[in-house]
DNA sequence: CAAGATTGACACATCAATCTTA
DNA sequence: TAAGATTGATGTGTCAATCTTG
């Protein structure tokens, strides 16, 4: 059951706080995508990817962690790895401590391809996000994040709130 | 050219703000659409504009200014309008006033979806966001996200700061 | 020719089913 | 049986092409 009760509407200022949201939210990704298609022929995910792996000193990282790290479900990194691993970019190899699991490294094309892709990208990102906001902004920024999602794990299950015993 | 110059990389603050942003923008959409999917049978962006037409006294508004007021483009609203209108939530007709342009409607059964669909919504909403929020940071975010995005147009297009004559 | 809107082809994400190993 | 990962079918978004009216 989800509630009987009357719903909490949102108040105007939540409201507006809200729509602003939805509309980053929504707006955010396309602009990132159009930047990178353009430049690099990757999209954010991809390019998140390659980004992830490229900043471990090792260039490797275990699927289910890298998944978790991108934002993506399994299944929507197997693909996008296939992708990858297609134009040369990234490498699949069966993890010799667990059998189960598969270890994805960055080759050496993919690390270049991240050195040359990152400085368009990053200046994307000011452009959008930090050349608009206050350092103060930026930390306000930094805390909601950190905060908002917390209510609910990615299945949608309400996360218990710690519990003393 | 898109620059010659030294990237200018992120800061620790910004990187960690950024990431967190990212985070929200990846997820966010993702859980909205698990619980009116399941409870409605609806995707988020669906639901967007059947409560967008919903808050106007004839319940009617153009494509192109429903494409702007829920984000997407007008190719995407049109695909999803046909979906709506096939399940009886929608109706489209043209504009009398100009034969360009298209004037969508939303049916009795598609009132009644909204209101239906609104309660649980905006309980996800609270336990998303603003359960997870002082009031103060929903002042900030709503702040913030009048900002973001400002320095760019849809299409990526850098928008020239308002010059004086 | 521009504005408003739609369409179809293609690319990608999602979901359920499957496979392998711990 | 669960964990890690992949696969294929289906649905949706994107892009380019098209059509109609101002």
């Amino acid at each position: 059951m989800t509630s009987t009760a009357d719903p909490r509407w949102l108040s105007p200022d939540e409201r507006e706080a809200w729509l602003g949201l939805v509309r980053v939210v929504s707006r955010l990704p396309t602009m990132l995508d159009a930047q990178l298609e353009r430049d690099a022929g990757l999209s954010f995910v991809e390019y998140l990817v390659l980004a992830m792996l490229s900043e471990r000193p090792d260039r490797c990282r275990r699927m289910t962690e890298l998944a978790r790290t991108t934002n993506t479900s399994a299944s929507r990194l197997s693909h996008i790895a296939t992708r990858l691993e297609r134009q040369g970019f990234l490498q699949r190899d069966p993890d010799p401590a667990d059998g189960r699991a598969t270890i994805a490294r960055l080759t050496d094309a993919g690390l270049d391809k991240v050195v040359r892709t990152a400085p368009g990208h990053v200046e994307r990102v000011r452009q959008l996000v930090f050349d608009a906001l206050s350092g103060e902004q930026v930390d306000q920024l930094l805390q909601i994040n950190a905060d908002l999602l917390a209510g609910v794990d990615p299945d949608g299950r309400t996360i218990p709130t710690a519990v003393v015993p």
